[in-house]
DNA sequence: GCTTAAATCAAACGGCTGTTTTAAACGGTC
DNA sequence: GACCGTTTAAAACAGCCGTTTGATTTAAGC
């Protein structure tokens, strides 16, 4: 049997399975039967469960957030002189991710799986995904910055997570949204579910900012 | 021992190991440790692992809800012949759960656990939730539709989950959050915390609905 | 103080876990 | 076909899991 068979059937069913359940609820032996191979096989190929859980998310996520640097920089460079539109941020940041997902047959398993990501408190996880995350961190802070100069940093730093919290909710319902909704989670679907996000963070991101309560500390 | 001390100890040390690390991460013989009880003690009191997060969870959340539904009765009493004011709504959703934390000497276990429980897939846990959650959902649901009027039932479902996921990340993270910004966690922190949730979702929600994409199935 | 119920305790049950070990099988090259 | 590196397989290791059991202790009521 190839190698790369498999390990992908590996990442396949466990990428399934830990969107499914979690990471912890399921184990190395619940993956192998799935995907119908030797349970020493995770451990040759990956060598630890938590290492395969980094490779699930970081083979979906790497991509995703390559396109999303790329639709941010396409973004710059339309603006030109001008600002950068808060829309076109916020797409930039949600539309691979929602993409990727009615691009896959592995359906909603991978939003699911990133969106759980971002609640996970896994501390090697989080560890790992620092430095996936890095350069996405940098680049849309500045963007959001460019897109939102009267805004101060700490209402940024609190709408930011906001956002991030309705963007992974969504992330891990979408199956459940669209179907409860009557909305197509297929491959159109996913735009209207990006444009929807984006329209609700937008405006959030915009909202007038009340005069801070009392002691307040210091940033 | 008093039956209540080993019980309470037994919750106590649950509710903050659970919500460090999760359901399936922390095992019977982990709790039990911390709590300085029995190993036998929790199928005496609690029946099983899964009873016990059920009553974890519930012995914080049920106050919280009961307030919920008290503060939305006020904002109608209040409101009188006017319309409820999507604002008031938003608050009586959010305060009773950030202020519950605050009153609280366990600290940020309590929200980071009610957080946490939004995005869980336990299947069991869900179930339980339903029945826990279902005059909350009832109630706000009406007055969601009373404050915003215009808004269609399909956006309302799609900002409705936007806000909860805003919601519960703040409810994951307020202690990071807190830190991070160099705002108050405390007694005075919460108000603050939730003025913010409040603003953002409140201008999520009055968005401007754009048309919606094609191909969209009748509901 | 006696009786009964409630609560606690330690040990065990039956099963599962991630990881390791060693041998065999496979595939490519000469 | 032999050799070598890679991959797969089965078994085992050492430990942990939720649950149960039967004995003992504690508390409450009379």
């Amino acid at each position: 049997m190839a190698q790369s068979d498999t390990k992908t059937k590996i990442l396949d069913a466990a990428e399934r399975l830990f969107a499914q359940k979690g990471f912890d609820a399921v184990s190395l032996r619940n993956i192998v039967e799935a995907a119908k191979v030797n349970l020493a096989a995770v451990h040759y190929h990956f060598g630890s469960k938590q290492a395969l859980l980094h490779a699930v998310v970081s083979r979906r996520l790497r991509p995703v957030n390559e396109e999303r640097l790329s639709m941010l920089a396409e973004a710059r460079a339309k603006a030109g002189k001008r600002k950068l539109k808060l829309e076109a941020v916020l797409e930039s940041l949600f539309a691979p991710v929602f993409r990727a997902q009615a691009n896959h047959k592995s359906g909603d398993s991978f939003t699911r799986l990133i969106g759980r990501v971002v609640f996970d408190r896994n501390a090697e996880l989080q560890k790992f995904m620092v430095g996936e995350l890095a350069q996405v961190i940098i680049q849309f802070s500045r963007a959001f910055d460019e897109a939102l100069p009267g805004l101060d940093k700490t209402e940024m730093d609190w709408r930011s997570h906001f956002m991030a919290g309705a963007m992974a909710h969504t992330l891990c319902n979408a199956d459940l949204l669209a179907s409860f909704t009557g909305t197509d989670a297929g491959a159109e679907g996913y735009e209207a579910t990006v444009q929807r996000l984006v329209e609700f963070t937008a405006a959030g991101f915009r909202a007038k900012v009340s005069t801070p309560p009392k002691k307040q500390k210091s940033s």
